[in-house]
DNA sequence: GTTGCGCAGATTTTT
DNA sequence: TCTGCGCAAC
C-alpha cells in the first residue's frame, strides 16, 4: 500500500531502512514523497515507535510540509515524531540539558542582527574603527567557525586551524562568546555547536540521545554544514540508521556554510552505506530536463545523475533578448497577459531573478497590467522596529540577563534615560558583574548605594517604574498567565502604545497595526500550544520567520532564485540572465568553484519550470547609476540550441545606442560543441504603449492631502493595501505615504 | 532626541 | 542611481 505509488528506486529508498543510506534525489524526483513513505513504512510496517525517529530538515517550511503529509497518510500520532529543523531540535536539547553548559533554560536566541549588535559593541570597546574591520567580517568569521563545528574548548582541526589564522579575529570571537554567555544567549550557529559541546563533554547525555533515536533522517542534505554533519553523525553512531537525502546539484548555500563534501565524502565516512539515486523527474517537460541536465553536466564537483522524464517533449525554451531592463519588464508583463488571456491562472506563473533589486521593474510592469502579485521574502515582519521593540520587552521579562534587549528598550519610548546615563549604568554593571537589569533592580532597592553614579531623579524614577513593570509581568509569567496578557500589560504600561498613538503620521498608524498583528500572532500561538509560555513564543518567532499572511490566492509569484528552491510552477520567467548578474560579478571574481555554484543556481531555476520556461536578458541595463552592457550569461551558451528559440524584443522606436544584433552569433556562441546550429530570430514586436493605469494614485495624478495641501504623485509602488506613493507638494517637498493611512483625495 | 548631510557600497539570506 | 549609516548640529 505504502509502496504502491512509488517507482522502483523510490521503493528501494524506502525499503533500505537499516544501515547508512544516501539518497541522491534529482529535482522533481518525488523526494518528499519518498521520505514520507519511508517514515510511514518505519512506523507501520516495522512498528517503530514515533519517539524513536528523528527527521531534520533545514527550513521550517520543509518540516511543516513533511508533518502535514505524514498526518494525512498515517493513523499514528505524528505529534510524537521529531520532524523539525536542525536549529529547533538543538534549541530543544539545549533547553532540556541547559544546566550542563551553565546556561539557564530560558536562554535567548539571538538572530544575525543581534549578533552584529554585540559585535559592534565589542569593536567599539576595543577602539576598532568599523572601516578597518567591519562587523560583517567579524560576524562572518564567527559564523564560519561555528559552521565548521568549532566551539571554545575543542581542539582545532585542520579546517579550523586554517580558518582561524587571524589572531585578532579569534580574540574577538572569544570575547563575543563570553558576552553571549553573560547574556544567557545563544546565536544560531551556537545552537548547533552548543549541542556538539554538550555531547563531547558529557558522553552520558550523548548516549541517551543515541539510544533514543533509532532512525535518523536528514532532508536537504546538500545544505548541511560541517557542524550539522557532525551532529547527525554522532546521533546515529550507535544504531547507524542514518538516511540522508539531497541533491549536490542544488547546493546553493555554500556561502552559508553548506559543505558539499558532506555529500561527496558520505561514502567514506560510512563505508557500509548504500547509495540510491532518484533520477526520474515528474515535474518538467523533456526539453527542460534535458537542457538543464546539459548545463549542470559541466560542473566538476558532483557525483553525477542522469535525469530523465516520461513527460511530453513540451514547448521550446524561449530566450528573449531585450533592449533594456524596461523592455524586459514589458515583455514579461505582456507575456503574462497573454497567458492569462489563454486561461492560465496567475498562481501558476512565477518570475525569478538573481537579486532582489530586479523585482522592481517587474513589479511596475505587473501593476501596469493590473495583475496581483506577491513578492516572496521582502522585509520580514519580525524585523520591523516596533515589533522588535516589543519583543525586547518580552525578552527582558523572560531572561533578565539579556542586556542587549534591555538597551533596546530602556529609552523606548523616551524616558529620559539617554546615552550618558546608559553608559554609566553599563560601566557599573560590568564592574559589579551583573546584567544591566540586575543592576537596575539593585539600584531601585537601595538607591543610596549608587549615589556615585549621580543619576538624575528623573532617570531614577523612570528606571524604577520600568523595573516594577518588568517584575509584575514576570510574576504573571510565574503564575502561568497566557503570554497575551503579559504582552498587553507591557504594551500599555510601558507607554509604548501611547507613544505610537501620539504619532499621527501614517507610519505611526502602520506601526500600531503591526503591533496588533503581533498580538494576533501571540494569540495564535497560544491556541497551538498546550502549555503556552513567553519563552516558547519567543523561540518560535526567532527560529521560524515564515510569515503567516496569505492574501489573495491567485497572484503571480516573484522571488529570487534562491527563494524558488523546492517550489514548482507551470510557467516560469527567469530574468536578468546576463554576465555579471547571473553569474554574479562576485562569483566571476572568485573563480571556478563560485561559478559552479552559480551554475547550480541556474539549474535550480530551470528545473522549477513544469511546462514553459522563458529566459530573458537585456542588452543594456541601468545598474548602479549607469547603463551597463553586460551581454548574455555564459550559461545561455551552455544550453544546446535544439532546446530553445531565441527572439529579440525591442520596445521603443528609438534604436540609437543599441544594435539589435549587438551580440552577433559568432561573438556569442563560441562553444565548439553546438555552435553550428544556433539560430537567431530577429523578431521586433510592435509595441503598443500600455495604458497607464497604476494603483489608485498613479504617478502624475494630482491630489490633495488633508494636511499638506495640493500635490503631484511622482511615483507609486505596491498595490491595494500596500500602495505607497511619493508626492511632491507645492513647496517642492517630497513625502512618501502609505495610501491606506494617508488622508488623500484625488483632484 | 531628531534631522540632515555626506559618503561608501550595492549577491544570495533556509536558521 | 539609490540607500543606509555614522556622525554632527539643532
Amino acid at each position: 500500500m505504502i509502496l504502491d505509488f512509488l517507482n522502483e528506486s523510490q521503493r528501494e529508498a524506502v525499503l533500505k531502512t537499516d544501515g547508512p543510506v544516501m539518497i541522491l534525489a534529482g529535482a522533481g524526483s518525488g523526494k518528499t514523497r519518498t521520505l514520507v513513505a519511508r517514515i510511514q513504512y518505519l512506523l507501520e510496517e516495522k512498528n517503530i515507535s514515533p519517539f524513536q525517529i528523528l527527521a531534520v530538515t533545514f527550513s521550517n517550511k520543509a518540516a511543516r510540509e513533511m508533518r502535514e503529509r505524514l498526518a494525512a497518510n498515517t493513523q499514528i500520532n505524528v505529534g510524537a515524531l521529531q520532524v523539525t529543523t536542525f536549529h529547533a531540535f538543538c534549541a530543544k536539547v539545549l533547553r532540556m540539558e541547559s544546566s550542563y553548559l551553565g546556561l539557564s533554560r530560558n536562554f535567548t536566541i539571538y538572530d544575525d542582527g543581534e549578533s552584529q549588535s554585540i559585535i559592534k559593541a565589542l569593536l567599539a570597546k576595543r577602539g576598532i574603527n568599523q572601516k578597518e574591520l567591519s562587523p560583517y567580517t567579524v560576524a562572518a568569521f564567527i559564523d564560519g567557525l561555528k559552521n565548521l563545528g568549532f566551539y571554545l574548548g575543542l581542539p582545532k582541526n585542520e579546517d579550523v586551524e586554517k580558518f582561524a589564522e587571524d589572531k585578532r579575529l579569534f580574540d574577538i570571537f572569544m570575547e563575543y562568546e563570553a558576552e553571549l554567555h553573560r547574556s544567557n544567549a545563544v546565536d544560531f550557529g551556537g545552537l548547533i555547536t552548543g549541542v556538539l559541546n554538550l555531547f563531547r563533554n558529557f558522553p552520558e547525555v550523548l548516549r541517551k540521545y543515541q539510544d533514543k533515536y533509532k532512525y535518523v533522517l536528514v532532508d536537504e542534505y546538500q545544505d548541511t554544514n560541517r557542524a550539522q554533519f557532525n551532529l547527525v553523525e554522532q546521533l546515529s553512531h550507535h544504531h547507524r540508521n542514518i538516511c540522508v537525502v539531497g541533491d549536490e546539484d542544488q547546493s546553493i548555500y555554500s556561502w552559508r556554510g553548506a559543505d558539499i563534501r558532506n555529500i561527496l565524502d558520505f561514502e567514506e565516512v560510512f563505508p557500509e552505506s548504500n547509495l540510491v539515486k532518484l533520477e526520474q523527474n515528474y515535474r518538467s517537460s523533456k526539453r527542460i530536463i534535458e537542457a538543464a541536465s546539459e548545463v549542470i553536466s559541466r560542473n566538476l564537483a558532483r557525483k553525477g545523475k542522469n535525469m530523465w522524464t516520461d513527460n511530453d517533449e513540451g514547448d521550446e525554451i524561449r530566450i528573449i533578448e531585450c533592449r533594456d531592463d524596461k523592455a524586459e519588464a514589458d515583455y514579461v508583463g505582456q507575456s503574462i497577459r497573454k497567458l492569462a488571456q489563454a486561461g492560465v491562472s496567475l498562481k501558476d506563473i512565477a518570475v525569478f531573478y538573481r537579486n532582489n533589486a530586479h523585482s522592481r521593474t517587474i513589479e511596475d510592469a505587473l501593476r501596469r497590467e493590473k495583475f496581483p502579485y506577491r513578492v516572496v521574502a521582502g522585509i520580514k515582519f519580525y524585523d520591523r522596529k516596533e515589533v522588535k521593540d516589543m519583543i525586547s520587552y518580552m525578552r527582558v521579562v523572560v531572561n533578565k540577563k539579556d542586556s542587549l534587549a534591555l538597551t533596546r528598550i530602556i529609552n523606548t519610548p523616551a524616558r529620559g534615560v539617554g546615552a550618558t546615563s546608559l553608559r554609566k549604568l553599563e560601566d557599573e554593571a560590568v564592574r559589579l558583574q551583573l546584567s544591566l537589569f540586575e543592576l537596575i533592580e539593585k539600584m531601585v532597592e537601595g538607591p543610596s548605594e549608587f549615589k556615585h553614579l549621580s543619576l538624575s531623579g528623573k532617570v531614577q524614577s523612570s528606571l524604577s517604574q520600568l523595573v516594577q513593570l518588568i517584575q509584575e509581568v514576570q510574576a504573571l509569567e510565574a503564575q502561568k498567565q497566557p503570554p497575551s496578557i503579559s504582552y498587553e500589560k507591557l504594551l500599555n504600561e510601558s507607554g509604548y502604545y501611547e507613544f505610537l498613538k501620539a504619532d499621527k503620521s501614517y507610519e505611526g498608524a502602520a506601526r500600531l497595526e503591526n503591533l496588533e498583528e503581533l498580538m494576533s500572532a501571540i494569540k495564535q500561538y497560544e491556541e497551538s500550544d498546550m502549555d503556552p509560555a513567553l519563552v516558547k513564543f519567543l523561540e518560535n518567532i526567532t527560529l521560524d520567520t515564515t510569515s503567516t499572511e496569505d492574501g489573495p490566492q491567485d497572484q503571480v509569484s516573484l522571488m529570487t532564485v534562491h527563494g524558488s528552491k523546492g517550489l514548482e510552477y507551470p510557467y516560469v520567467f527567469l530574468i536578468g540572465v546576463e554576465e555579471n548578474i547571473f553569474p554574479s560579478y562576485k562569483s566571476l571574481e572568485v573563480g571556478p568553484t563560485a561559478i559552479e555554484e552559480e551554475r547550480r543556481l541556474f539549474y535550480v531555476a530551470m528545473t522549477r519550470a513544469m511546462k514553459q520556461l522563458t529566459i530573458t536578458f537585456a542588452q543594456g541595463r541601468m545598474l548602479w547609476g549607469s547603463l551597463k552592457f553586460n551581454g548574455p550569461s555564459q550559461f545561455l551558451q551552455e544550453i544546446p540550441s535544439q532546446y530553445y528559440t531565441w527572439e529579440s524584443y525591442q520596445t521603443s522606436s528609438r534604436k540609437e545606442g543599441f544594435s539589435s544584433s549587438r551580440y552577433s552569433y559568432d561573438e556569442f556562441d563560441q562553444s565548439p560543441s553546438h555552435s553550428e546550429d544556433v539560430y537567431y530570430q530577429d523578431k521586433v514586436y510592435q509595441q503598443k504603449k500600455p495604458a497607464v493605469t497604476l494603483g489608485n494614485y498613479p504617478s502624475g495624478s494630482k491630489i490633495i492631502h488633508a494636511l499638506y495641501g495640493e500635490g503631484l504623485v511622482l511615483a507609486s509602488e505596491g498595490m491595494g493595501q500596500d500602495e505607497k506613493v511619493t508626492i511632491q507638494f507645492r513647496d517642492g517637498i517630497k513625502k512618501k505615504f502609505m495610501v491606506k493611512f494617508a488622508p488623500l483625495q484625488k483632484v
